[in-house]
RNA sequence: GGAUUGGUAGUUCAGUUGGUUAGAAUGCCGCCCUGUCACGGCGGAGGUCGCGGGUUCGAGUCCCGUCCAGUCCGCCA
């Protein structure tokens, strides 16, 4: 037996207690004729004492960092306790030890904050492993896994594996491929996610299906992009959004409770594609904060009912009344019309506005870096007004040429500043400019320190567009993925192109703290309809036959009414141990280029093996 | 595909306007030390300044190209 105890179980009742350890060497402290020891396992750090009788061993064997040892001794209490430690009140007084294992010193210090840069961790990614921020981070993932499991078999889901050697379809991200070798010239698909498997899983009866499993896309990476990644991939037959969302939400909470120690008991907001893009700029709005985007000028377009409302001239406005309804491309909203004068913001589509609680102190320099911080070809604006609300009252703007006091105590007045608060404005096209103000309200937020990752705010959001409009192709995609339902009170404007973009579909995502951490939706479960979708999404029908026949065939045979949801697992572990980066999530992840750095893949393949695979 | 930051000792970094023999900390090696836990003290070794080219009397420093890494945009149904 190489050990009795862990390197971090010992404690003042162990006293007097025979035991033997193993672990790595953390460091060696030496005095003279007695050696101090730290030793490591995954559960914590015990200190050796080597005294006078056995010191002179060390001589013959000596015994660095990293090294495997394994000793046998008395458990007493240390002279000078470390309350740092957990096992700090006791240390071993060694009787003898065994080297079982050389090593080499390592690159980098196994350490909380280690010295060595990402490359070399990467590198070495089994020395970096044994640092207990990584060890954290792992416990945390299993202990979600474990939970998410938890919750779902007591809900009555079925773990059901489908398989990664699939077929290639072009929607959606890039394949990765594998060439057959008994079927010469043609290539399996790794699964972008196990999408039609669980649907037919659903039509075969199994009407609750979960999977923990991994998904892989050739596309781009990013600190919080993998090729290969894992989602928690689930469906249900029978239900609608609602049953769906409650499951989900109760899973979510499961997860907190058993992990994060925290009761949520509030039941998740809710808000509206439209409603999200329309204060946030964005799908998937971060809501520790309260800052929000005021529209000050937005595009007018028809509702889907057709109903054209104008915008009221600013001279009609009064302060107590800012209600002036238009219809925006993100529906029906009450706006502001800023007063004329500043050419920018007169040729402008759209004109955004945050309110900055407190900024109002902002230096010129502060103001100048925002503006440079804009310009940034990610962001791509020429520039970004400022109003300052100062304490005393006064209004001090970049725009004082164009406006009067009244004019910017208007705009001030219709952003709810207060005293003390920096109006921060962009104007442009609406695309562009209201995710550069999604952008900037991020940005601010990290210069606030606003966005506290021990702060956790969920919520969903629904009623996505079933359509995307790709400029670059000219093409109608799937905004979800061409599964997913339309709300059936749009599912007449299927028959006219030119309404794509008003057709609201049965999707939601999940959302915490500003992160995309899970999405899903009501399918289509009808062969007719799913018909209508992939022609609208520009397919034939021979096409859609070859690529989903089998999808089709199976809703002839009774498909019942389905809906799911799939989370990012890596992502939801990164949030949970506050971090942003998922990498450090997982054991052992490709960098920034795809590659394995330990591995060094991938690779070439020699010309035998390319022969027998026909390429 | 694009933007941007970085690449100097094993490691993390500094290196001024282009100017003598490229520094610090840490790690490593040796000696000393009986209560350390970031141990301490003394001494030592350790560098193709990512790579290639150019400008210059002279390049770690300036210019061009290239490779690698990080972050972001595009992309990611």
């Amino acid at each position: 037996m190489y050990r009795t105890h862990t390197c971090g179980e010992l404690r003042m009742q162990h006293i007097n207690n025979e035991v033997s350890l193993a672990g790595w060497v953390q460091t060696v402290r030496k005095f003279g004729s007695i050696t101090f020891i730290d030793l490591r396992d995954r559960y914590g750090i015990t200190q050796l004492l080597i005294d006078e009788a056995l010191n002179d061993r060390l001589t013959e064997q000596p015994i660095g960092r990293e090294y495997v040892l394994q000793v046998k001794g008395k458990v007493i209490e240390r002279t000078n306790k470390n309350a740092k430690l957990p096992t700090g009140d006791i240390e071993i007084a060694v009787r003898e030890f065994t080297v079982m294992n050389a090593a080499a010193t390592p690159p980098f210090t196994i350490e909380e904050e280690t010295d060595g840069g990402e490359d070399l961790r990467m590198k070495y990614r089994y020395l970096d492993l044994r640092r207990p921020t990584l060890r954290r981070n792992l416990e945390l993932r299993y202990k979600v896994n474990r939970s998410v499991r938890n919750y779902l078999d007591a809900q009555g889901f079925w773990d059901i594996e489908t398989p990664f050697l699939i077929k290639s379809t072009p929607e959606g991200a890039r394949d990765f491929v594998v060439p057959s070798r008994m079927n010469e010239g043609q290539f399996y698909a790794l699964p972008q996610s196990p999408q039609t498997f669980k649907q037919l899983l659903m039509v075969s009866g199994y009407d609750r299906y979960y999977q923990i499993v991994k998904c892989f896309r050739d596309e781009d990476l990013r600190a919080d992009r993998q090729p290969e990644f894992t989602q928690i991939d689930c469906e249900m037959a029978f239900v609608e959004q609602e049953d769906v969302l409650n499951t989900f939400e109760g899973l979510f909470k499961h997860v907190f409770k058993d992990v994060k120690g925290t009761e949520m008991t509030e039941a998740f907001p809710r808000m509206t594609w439209d409603d999200a893009m329309w204060h946030y700029g964005n799908d998937k709005p971060d809501l520790r904060y309260q800052i929000k985007i005021q529209n000050l000028k937005a595009p007018s377009r028809p509702s889907p009912e057709g109903k054209e409302v104008l915008r009221e001239p600013f001279d009609k406005l009064t302060m107590t009344s800012a209600e002036n309804l238009i219809m925006t491309p993100y529906g029906e909203r009450a706006v502001f019309s800023i007063p004329a004068g500043f050419p920018v913001f007169d040729n402008a589509e759209t004109v955004l506005a945050i309110c900055v609680p407190g900024a109002s102190e902002y230096t010129r320099k502060q103001l100048d870096e925002l503006t440079e911080w804009v310009k940034r070809p990610q962001i791509g604006m020429s520039g970004v007004v400022n109003i300052k609300y100062n304490v005393d009252g006064s209004l001090k703007s970049s725009v004082d040429k164009f406006y009067n006091a009244k004019q910017l105590g208007q705009i001030a007045a219709y952003c709810g500043a207060q005293q003390g608060d920096l109006i921060l404005l962009l104007a442009g096209a609406e695309t562009r400019t209201r995710k550069a103000m999604s952008d900037l309200r991020l940005e601010l937020g990290n210069r606030m320190g606003l966005r506290d990752p021990s702060i956790y705010k969920p919520l969903w959001v629904i009623d996505f567009p079933l359509f995307e409009y790709d400029e670059e192709s000219g093409h109608w995609a799937a905004r979800h993925h061409p599964f997913t339902s339309p709300k059936p009170e749009h599912v007449t404007l299927m028959d006219d192109k030119s309404r794509y973009g008003e057709i609201k579909a049965n999707a939601y995502d999940i959302v915490l703290n500003g992160t995309e951490i899970g999405g899903g939706s009501i399918r289509i479960f009808q062969r007719g309809l799913q018909e209508k979708m992939f022609a609208a999404l520009g397919l034939s029908k021979e096409e859609a036959q070859e690529k989903f026949g089998f999808l089709l065939g199976a809703f002839e045979y009774g498909a019942p009414p389905h809906g799911g949801i799939a989370f990012g697992f890596d992502r939801l572990c990164a949030l949970l141990g506050g971090q942003e980066t998922i990498r450090d999530f997982i054991a052992f992840p490709k960098n920034n280029s795809g590659r394995d750095v330990m591995l060094d893949a991938p690779s070439a393949i020699d010309d035998v093996q390319k022969k027998e695979l026909g390429i």
